[in-house]
DNA sequence: CCAAACATACCCACTAATGGGTATAAGACA
DNA sequence: TGTCTTATACCCATTAGTGGGTATGTTTGG
């Protein structure tokens, strides 16, 4: 997938350069230690891109862009802590100059969506080549968006249709992924940090809105939606 | 966390230091670039490591250990096309000098149990600390296994199970897809005609056979084996 | 005949999950 | 201000499921 404006891969209309003076300044997100310096890795000695920062949760990379005042932040969605559509937003509405692209592994509809709708530019998937990440970053610099091919398609809806009571929200999609995974309620309220009970009322709420609420039925649709891949 | 041999993080019995003539020769497999290009980051100019190839599916992988016959296969498992248990276990029987490290997002209970049962040496989750990775390759390298702190405590069970005891009987197989549909254990009593008795039986014979006794993990098993089609 | 596999069924103790609700706080928006 | 959404949390009653076992009957193959 060579990716890039026009390339059937991403979706960037073309624009005028704007701001060449310099090289992109971008910060990564990201609590995979692996990913941060495989980005790293890709983006080192290219023209035009540099990164002058990492961080590992939603608020660390909040304090950091506003120390360092990035052109784009490369944000991860799950992570422990603040995820990091939560920190899209919050710095979308103090740096509304500043660009946010989403890198993630889920490739579903609802991923995608929500990120849109936490105002970022882009969406790269992380198993793609890596060459993509610096064309998504080149084309939302520009003033386009980026999607990766495989979820470009979900963009053929109205981008401005608000939340509908079929889109789940982060937080019940972490537990419902968690769920799928086989964890029990317990567990789950360990991992996120909350009460047993705020589990039972989240799978009450994911039930309401997909119309399962055995734990199979919840299995399934986290797998054909893409919450989980197996 | 620090890693490495004793250290809490990973399992990992000190053992002599084999074949320590030359760097320990690495091949990663990984469908991911951006994670080729964070673990190549990591342990390039690390002494005692040199990555000798990388593929990206278990076909791939195959060919080049068979052509480099490396000392360490650094393996994901979930690829396109052939995956890398599969690919595991071929070049074991191929090569049983060969050590295999499972490199791996997944945490749970399953993934870690079939690793092991494919012949795995070690399992180390990708967002660990990247030096794990590095420690977990000397590891398993000297003789030793490696698993990351996360999964250790999954190793309580006797790791000598032969796979042959997986195959689910016809009727263990009806049990699997209605639990994967949903139905409650007193709903597949009624459609086969069975006592509640026996089907709490059957899912704990299937448990041991499969080693998922959540529904979740019965459910993706289902669907992974093909009972169940989404 | 014996052993193994399969299907069936039971006991016990305990934990887990569901369905019916209620409620509060915070943030966003008209 | 009022409304809606989201996240959090609680109550109650009930059913569901798990993990530890034990056992019997039937069939098949050596």
């Amino acid at each position: 997938m060579s990716g890039g404006t026009g390339n059937g891969g991403g979706i960037s209309p073309s624009g005028p350069e704007s701001g060449a003076e310099g090289p992109i300044r971008t910060i990564l997100v990201d609590d995979h230690p692996l990913v941060l310096e495989g980005v790293q890795s890709c983006l080192d000695g290219l023209d035009g891109i540099e990164i002058v920062g990492t961080a590992s949760d939603g608020a660390e990379a909040i304090d950091l862009a506003d120390r360092l005042m990035p052109d784009i932040m490369l944000v991860d969605v799950n992570m422990p802590g603040m995820n990091g559509l939560d920190a899209t937003e919050i710095l979308r509405e103090r740096h509304p100059e500043m660009k946010f692209l989403i890198l993630s592994m889920h490739d579903s509809r609802e991923y995608v969506e929500t990120a849109l709708e936490y105002g970022a530019s882009g969406y790269v998937l992380k198993d793609g080549p890596t060459a993509e990440i610096a064309a998504a970053i080149r084309a939302v610099h520009a003033g386009g968006v980026y999607f990766s091919a495989r979820v470009s398609h979900y963009l053929r809806h109205d981008r401005t249709r608000s939340r509908s009571t079929q889109t789940l929200t982060t937080r019940e999609q972490s537990v419902l992924l968690l769920v799928a995974k086989g964890r029990s309620n317990k567990e789950i309220a360990r991992e996120l940090d909350i009460s047993i009970r705020t589990v039972e009322t989240h799978r009450k709420n994911i039930k309401r809105k997909i119309g399962h609420s055995s734990t199979a039925g919840l299995t399934r649709y986290a797998i054909e939606s893409g919450i989980l891949s197996l």
